[in-house]
DNA sequence: TCGCGTAATTGGAACGTTCCAGACAGGCGG
DNA sequence: CCGCCTGTCTGGAACGTTCCAATTACGCGA
């Protein structure tokens, strides 16, 4: 049952573990005879390289670690889509593990990567602070994704949350709202931007005072309890910001349980513009990220401070774009 | 910049590399005036385990594979919670990958995989069929997530999706349906049995000339296009039994912009019981699978081959439920 | 015939661990 | 006082590669 070495293929071709390693490397200083005999001891014995040994000699995996915070949010599916491609296509291939929305099962995901010795991080949507992240991950290029940062050690690649944000509410005040409250999520990635544009937004169109953020998550049922408790507390605004769209799917929910109609009672916007998003029964308001594109870049910078290419960190911010549907409408007044 | 290793753990605690070993594998003979010495000598210098050179003399790597086909969809999200779940509380550290819904790029994960050597290898929702499965994953104990099969040498954990397609089909002739359309998802993993379900209770309850399946596949897009393109064809059915709840949404998004009404016009079933599927505006009529009991149960299953406790290959198969919502309805007469 | 350059091949060190066999010190019983 | 046991600790082999330096074979020009 144990798999063949490289000198098992090389007692069966007659030859030394040297010469199968050339071969098996694709070297042209190899005599075609000499490489035939390799190629067919291989494929006889079902030879398999054994990553492990190359890479404890080579001291690189070829691998990029990529952690998601949340498998259940597709909007990393599409990011991820984009890091495969790339990853593939400069000859690394990308592993996977989740951080399952907490900071500490993230960092123990973050510490697995690195004793697995990946060449490269990518961390997508982290819940942990960029300070830790940078402290944790230091051996290692890593390119935050997602989350707001002025490291000068890391990377990062993340949408202008902030414009983004102002979008939204300048959107809903432009159909007439104004008293609009933010389901936020806390400290997690991305989070504090898209709080803080609602909050200039709001400041710059002269609605200061009802500024009014309340607590959720990204996640659907912390968007479903954030807004079962805003209509419960009978102070409903006219419309409801949501920190992404699942939170915001949760949302709908609850107003759709509490018999309210969006956006007659209720606007409703998210943000990440999901593909469910666009389903007409849906029809959210959101903002959209180019992701694939977004994760395509993130290879890239993590793979020029591999290839010791740059040495200063590098912060990309792409545009997000509002995408106005159904959810959104005049107030009623 | 390059990281310490045991042996400068070592130098630094004025002891043997072997020592250092004994300490950080917490064997307990050892003293605690020497543990102690590493211990901070290993603090100091911000020594981190290489599981790369461990992995290689132990010859097993404490990682389990997963190859999940389709990272959009959800349905694996919740598989792998429990997956995560219970690897971790076994000991073993679980690495994602995706197949991209396509034998060949499976393939070329699963390859990845062995070559870093990993412990077992579980399979989600493969694209590739069983015997290229099991002559590909050979050398690893494996599991087939989804995919029925009577390997001899793999394990598998599957719903029963034949019972669960009779049951939708069921359901759906209880509530006056004749013409149900069921589209499904090729030679997908589950798709085969859904068909065959549908099939027998179409035959089953006297509606053999009635059957009708047109080709899908596990994805929203192709729930939509396969929905237009019955609706183009003029010859709608009053029922649809979708393979799964992402086409469904596909086919309901595709109803919807036909401008036909669920249930009225035409009833609508899914299969996963997806968590969007629970939402009022979807409300959609599935088939529930205990998904993060599988993932358990997978894990189990090829830990118990890891270790040697069992050589007979086990087929785990659980029972589905039908959960009915608003997406199903008596047919107009 | 000899020396030399080139092409092909090989042996062995190295990568960072684990683990086994053995070494060493010290205490104890005979 | 000697042998032995126990508790600690250590050297070195092994894991499966890569890669460098060295070796061999061979043909060709002088």
């Amino acid at each position: 049952m144990k798999q063949p070495t490289i000198i098992d293929v090389a007692e069966r071709a007659g030859v030394s573990k040297s010469l199968v390693s050339l071969v098996l490397q694709g070297s042209p200083r190899v005599s075609d005879e000499s490489r035939e005999a390799v190629l067919q001891a291989a494929g006889e014995l079902g030879y398999r390289p054994n990553a492990v040994a190359r890479s404890l000699v080579r001291q690189q995996t070829g691998v990029l670690g990529c952690v998601l915070s949340d498998l259940h949010n597709p909007f990393f599916a599409d990011v991820t889509d984009g890091i495969e491609e790339e990853a593939v296509s400069e000859g690394y291939r990308a592993l996977l593990t989740s951080g399952f929305l907490d900071a500490e099962r993230e960092s123990m995901a973050v510490e697995t990567l690195l004793q697995l010795r990946v060449d490269g991080l990518i961390m997508l949507g982290a819940m942990s602070e960029v300070a830790a992240i940078e402290e944790a991950t230091a051996p290692v290029p890593t390119v935050v994704f997602g989350r707001e940062s002025d490291s000068t050690t890391l990377d990062s690649v993340l949408d202008d949350d902030v414009a983004g944000a102002h979008a939204v509410v300048d959107h809903l005040v432009e159909l007439g709202h104004r008293r609009i409250v933010h389901i936020h999520a806390g400290t997690a990635s991305g989070a504090e931007g898209r709080r803080r544009g609602y909050e200039q937004a709001m400041e710059h169109h002269g609605l200061g005072d009802h500024t009014r953020s309340v607590e959720g998550a990204f996640t659907d049922t912390a968007g479903e309890a954030a807004m079962s408790h805003l209509i419960a507390s009978g102070d409903l605004p006219t419309a409801v910001f949501v920190a992404n769209d699942l939170a915001a799917l949760g949302a709908l929910q609850a107003i759709d349980e509490a018999g309210l109609s969006v956006p007659g009672d209720l606007s409703v916007a998210g943000y990440d513009n999901l593909s469910f998003a666009g389903l007409e029964r849906i029809a959210l308001t959101t903002v959209n990220q180019p992701r694939a594109e977004m994760g395509r870049t993130a290879v890239g910078l993590v793979l020029e401070r591999i290839r010791g290419d740059r040495t200063e960190a590098r912060h990309v911010v792409v545009k997000p774009e509002l995408v106005v549907r159904a959810t959104t409408g005049m107030p009623r007044d």
